[in-house]
DNA sequence: GTAGGGTTAG
C-alpha cells in the first residue's frame, strides 16, 4: 500500500478569487476584422454572417463558415453550422456541394457528436451522393471515436470498392479506427498491405498498440521504424512511444527514447514535455519529473499532470504547492485540477478542504461536468458524510453509471448495506464495476456462497468479467474451501485470458492455501512474474496454514534476499507460522529483528502471535511476562491466546487470571466465555461451568455454531453439530455407525473428557459421533468414489482442512 | 484532411 502523506497545507481558493463560467480557455478576442480567417469566437462569426446575408451569402462563404465552426469545436458553433448547412440544402453531387457535406461531417465529429456525423454520411449515400477521398477519413474517424465497429467496417468495404484502397490518408484513418476498436490484428493487416506508408501510418499503429495495452509491441515497432529508415518519427510519434514507456513503467527505456529524441532533433513541444513528465511520474521518478517540470514554460495541462500523478502516488501535500504556484502566476485551477485535488482530499479524509473545493466548483460552474460531481460525491462518502453525498447526487442532472456506482460504493463503505442493496436493484444501468462492488461487499461481510451465486448471475448477464471480479471469486472459493470451484476459477481466468496481475496472483495463492492445496498455491506463487510484499506474505501465510513453519521461514528469507522489505503484515504471517509449528526460538529472533533491523514497532497482533507462540510451547510464565510488559493494554485476543494455552497445558490458576482479564475487556465476546466454560469443564468444576453458561444465557448470547463443509460435485454441503436435517441423514448415520464399530474393533476408545457437558457416558459417546466434522466426513465417504481425497472445511478456523482425527476434535463444536 | 497530452466509480 502506498504511503499516504497527510495534507497539512491549507488551500486558499478565494473568496477574492475570480470566478467565471468559462471552462475552456480561449485566446483573447480580437477586434472583428470582417474576415473569416480571423474569427476567434462564435459571436464574431454571427456578426460576419449578418453582414454577408445582406450582400448575399454565396456557397463558397457558407463552406468557409462551416469549416471555421469546426475549429471552434463547441456545441454553439455546431448549431450555427447546422443552420448554414440547412440554408443551402446541398442535394446535388457537384463538387462544392460534396465539400459542404464533408465539412459538416467533420464539424459534427469535432463537436463530439460522432453519431450524427455517421448518420449524415449515411444520409449522403441515400441521396446518391458519392463520397470522395476526403469523406472517408472524417467518417471513419467518427466511427473510431465511438467505436462504431459495424459502421466502420462497412465504410472500409465501400472505400475499397470505390478504389480508395491505396490512399495513405484513407488507410491511416482505418488503422486508427481498428486500433480504437481494439482489433490490432486488422489494424496491422491494413498497415502491412499499404503500398506507401507515411509517418502517420507508423504513428497510428504504434499508438494503437500502446492504447490496447501492448506497450511492448509499440516500443519494438518504434525501433523497427527507425531501423527501416523509411520515414522519420516526429513529435507525435515520440509522444506515443513515451506514453508506452509510461505504461511499461520502464524509466530506463524512457531515458533511451528521450536520448534518441534529443539526437534526432525532434521538436520538444509542450505536448511532448507533458508526456515525458507523465512518464517519469508513472515510473515513480518524481525527481526527474520535477526537474523537467520546472525547466520550461508551465501550462495548465502540465500542472495537472503533476497534480494528478502526485495524488495517485498518495503524495497529497505536493499538489497544494502547485496550486499555490498556479494562483501566483494569475492562472486559475481548472476542472481537471479540481478533479485531482478533490480526489486527494477524499483519500486523506480532509472534509474541510473538500468542502472548500466544492464551493469553488459551484462558483465556477464546473459541476456541469459529471466527473467532477462524481468525485465530490466520493469525497463526502469517504469523509463519512453519506447524507451530504446523497444530496449532491440527488441534485445532479447528468448522472452516469459512474455516479450510481460512486453512491453505491459509498453507502457500503459507510455501512448502510440495506440502502446499498436497494440502490443496486434500483440502478437504471449496471456495469461490471457495479457488480464487482457488490461482490467485494459480500466478501467483506463473509457471504461467500452469495458471492458465487451472484458471480453466476453476472456471467449469464454477459457483463465483462475482469481480474477484480475474479479476486472476489477467488476469495470466496478460499473461504469456502471449495477446491473444485477454486480450480475451476483458476482455469476460467486462463481460458478467458484475464490478465493475472500481482493482486489476482496473490488472491490465487491465498485461495489454494485456504482450500488445503499448498502445492497449487506454491505453483501459482512461483509462476508470478512480479512479487510484492503482499504476494510474499500470502505464500508465507500458505505455509503457515499448512503448518509448515520451516518452509514459511525459508520463503521469508528468500523474500529478503530478493530485495523486498518485509512489512508489519509479513512479520505477523511469519510469526503465526512459527507459533503453529512450535518454532519458539525462530519466532523470538524474528520478533527482535523486526524492531532492531527493520524499525517496525510491534503492533498488538504481533504480541498476540508471541503470546500464542510461547503459550502453545508451554512457556506460560514467559507469555504472562510478555503481556505484563507490553507497551499497550492487552486486548481480548491476547487474553484469549493465553487462555487457550492454559487449557492445552492444564494451568488452571493462570487460566483464572486470563479469564478475568478477558471477560472484563470483552463481556460480549462469546467465544471467550465458551473457552472459559470449557476450561472449567475440563477441571470438572461444573458449578463454574453453570455460572458462565447462565451468564451467557442472560445476555441472550449464542455462539456462532461451528460448522463443517464439504464440496461434492461443485455443491457445498454444510453440517453443524448434532444437526440431522441433511436429506441423506439416514445414509450418513449408517456410515457413522459402521466407522465407530470398526474403530472400536481396532481398539479405539473415545475420549469422553472432551465432551464438556454434564451428561452420562452413553450420551457423551453419541454427541461425540455427531460432531459436524464427522457428519461431513461420513457424507464424503458415501458420496465419493473410494480412494478420492475428502476435504472438510471448518468455519471457525478458516483455512484449516481437517483430517479424521478421533478424540482431537475441538470440543467447542 | 489521417496520428499525440491532464479526467471520476470496484
Amino acid at each position: 500500500m502506498a504511503a499516504t502523506t497527510a495534507a497539512t497545507t491549507t488551500l486558499h481558493l478565494s473568496p477574492s478569487f475570480p470566478t467565471s463560467n468559462c471552462e475552456k480557455e480561449h485566446p483573447p478576442p480580437k477586434t472583428p476584422s470582417g474576415s473569416l480567417e480571423f474569427c476567434t469566437n462564435i459571436q464574431e462569426l454571427e456578426q460576419i454572417h449578418a453582414q454577408k446575408i445582406k450582400t448575399g451569402l454565396t456557397r463558397g462563404t457558407a463552406i468557409k463558415l462551416i469549416t471555421t465552426c469546426t475549429t471552434f469545436a463547441t456545441k454553439e458553433s455546431l448549431n450555427y453550422a447546422i443552420k448554414v448547412f440547412e440554408l443551402f440544402q446541398p442535394e446535388e453531387a457537384e463538387d462544392p456541394s460534396l465539400f459542404m457535406w464533408n465539412s459538416m461531417i467533420r464539424c459534427y465529429n469535432s463537436a463530439g457528436i460522432s453519431e450524427e456525423a455517421i448518420l449524415l454520411y449515411q444520409k449522403m449515400l441515400v441521396k446518391g451522393i458519392r463520397p470522395d477521398r476526403f469523406t472517408f477519413p472524417f467518417v471513419i474517424s467518427a466511427c473510431a471515436k465511438i467505436a462504431a465497429a459495424s459502421e466502420g467496417s462497412q465504410a472500409h468495404g465501400s472505400l475499397i470498392k470505390m478504389g480508395f484502397g491505396f490512399d495513405p490518408f484513407v488507410l491511416n484513418s482505418l488503422i486508427h479506427f481498428y486500433a480504437e476498436c481494439g482489433d490490432m490484428d486488422l489494424a496491422r493487416k491494413v498497415f502491412d498491405g499499404m503500398p506507401e506508408r507515411n509517418v502517420v501510418s507508423w504513428t497510428s499503429l504504434i499508438c494503437g498498440y500502446a492504447h490496447v495495452d501492448c506497450p511492448q509491441e509499440a516500443v519494438s515497432l518504434f525501433w523497427e521504424m527507425i531501423r527501416m529508415d523509411e520515414v522519420q518519427p516526429n513529435s507525435v510519434t515520440m509522444a506515443c512511444v513515451v506514453s508506452a514507456c509510461a505504461r511499461l513503467q520502464d524509466v530506463q527505456l524512457g531515458e533511451q527514447v528521450y536520448a534518441y529524441m534529443c539526437r534526432s532533433g525532434v521538436e520538444l513541444n509542450s505536448v511532448l514535455v507533458n508526456t515525458l513528465v507523465d512518464m517519469y511520474m508513472k515510473c515513480g521518478a518524481v525527481e526527474r519529473a520535477k526537474q523537467l517540470f520546472h525547466q520550461g514554460e508551465k501550462n495548465m495541462v502540465l500542472c495537472n499532470t503533476m497534480v494528478s500523478n502526485y495524488v495517485r502516488l498518495g503524495l497529497l501535500k505536493e499538489p497544494l504547492n502547485i496550486v499555490d504556484e498556479i494562483l501566483q502566476k494569475g492562472l486559475r485551477p481548472d476542472r481537471v485540477t479540481m478533479l485531482a485535488i478533490i480526489s486527494g482530499f477524499a483519500r486523506s479524509g480532509d472534509l474541510n478542504s473538500g468542502r472548500e473545493c466544492h464551493g469553488y466548483v459551484l462558483r465556477n460552474a464546473f459541476d456541469g461536468w459529471d466527473a467532477i460531481s462524481n468525485v465530490i460525491i466520493d469525497m463526502y462518502m469517504k469523509c463519512g458524510k453519506p447524507e451530504t453525498a446523497s444530496r449532491v447526487f440527488a441534485l445532479m442532472f447528468n448522472k452516469t453509471v459512474v455516479s450510481w456506482n460512486t453512491v453505491f460504493a459509498g453507502l457500503i463503505r459507510n455501512g448502510d448495506l440495506d440502502s446499498a442493496w436497494g440502490l443496486f436493484n434500483a440502478m437504471p444501468e449496471r456495469n461490471h464495476v457495479s457488480w464487482n462492488t457488490m461482490l467485494g461487499a459480500l466478501v467483506q461481510d463473509s457471504w461467500f456462497e452469495e458471492v458465487l451465486a451472484l458471480f453466476r448471475k453476472m456471467q449469464s448477464s454477459g457483463l465483462e468479467v475482469d481480474r477484480v471480479t475474479m479476486m472476489s471469486v477467488a476469495s470466496a472459493c478460499g473461504y469456502l474451501g471449495a477446491l473444485d470451484l477454486a480450480k475451476w476459477s483458476h482455469a476460467y481466468i486462463d481460458r478467458s485470458r484475464i490478465p493475472c496481475d500481482i493482486r489476482l496472483g496473490t488472491a490465487l495463492v491465498d485461495m489454494y492455501a485456504r482450500c488445503g492445496d499448498p502445492t497449487s498455491s506454491m505453483q501459482v506463487f512461483r509462476r508470478m512474474r512480479e512479487k510484492d510484499v503482499s504476494a510474499w506474505t500470502a505464500a508465507i501465510g500458505a505455509m503457515a496454514m499448512e503448518g509448515n513453519g520451516k518452509w514459511a521461514l525459508e520463503i521469508f528469507a528468500e523474500m529478503i534476499d530478493s530485495g523486498v522489505r518485509p512489512d508489519s503484515v509479513a512479520f505477523a504471517a511469519v510469526l503465526t507460522a512459527c507459533s503453529h509449528s512450535g518454532l519458539v526460538e525462530d519466532g523470538q529472533q524474528l520478533f527482535i529483528s523486526m524492531q532492531h533491523d527493520y524499525n517496525i514497532a510491534p503492533h498488538i497482533v504481533h504480541y498476540g502471535c508471541m503470546v500464542d507462540l510461547l503459550g502453545r510451547a508451554g512457556l506460560l510464565e514467559e507469555a504472562r511476562m510478555l503481556i505484563e510488559n507490553m507497551p499497550m493494554e492487552p486486548n481480548d485476543i491476547i487474553w484469549g491466546a493465553l487462555l487457550a494455552a492454559c487449557r492445552i497445558h492444564n494451568n488452571f490458576e493462570l487460566a483464572d487470571y486470563a479469564a478475568k482479564g478477558a471477560m472484563e475487556l470483552a463481556p460480549d465476546r462469546i467465544g471467550i466465555h465458551v473457552l472459559v466454560s470449557n476450561i472449567y469443564a475440563s477441571a470438572g468444576k461444573w458449578a463454574d461451568v453453570a455460572r458462565v453458561r447462565l451468564h451467557l444465557k442472560e445476555r441472550g448470547a449464542r455462539k456462532l455454531p461451528g460448522s463443517s463443509s464439504i464440496e461434492v460435485n461443485g455443491v457445498i454441503h454444510e453440517f453443524t453439530s448434532g444437526n440431522e436435517s441433511h436429506l441423506q441423514i439416514d445414509h450418513i448415520a449408517r456410515m457413522l455407525d459402521e466407522i465407530c464399530k470398526k474403530l472400536k474393533h481396532v481398539g479405539h476408545v473415545p475420549d469422553l473428557a472432551n465432551v464438556l457437558l454434564d451428561v452420562d457416558e452413553e450420551e457423551k459417546e453419541h454427541l461425540l459421533s455427531r460432531h459436524s466434522e464427522k457428519l461431513a466426513m461420513a457424507f464424503g465417504l458415501i458420496s465419493t468414489s473410494p480412494g478420492a481425497s475428502i476435504r472438510v472445511i471448518k468455519n471457525l478456523r478458516k483455512g484449516c482442512v481437517l483430517a479424521w482425527i478421533i478424540g482431537e476434535l475441538d470440543a467447542i463444536n
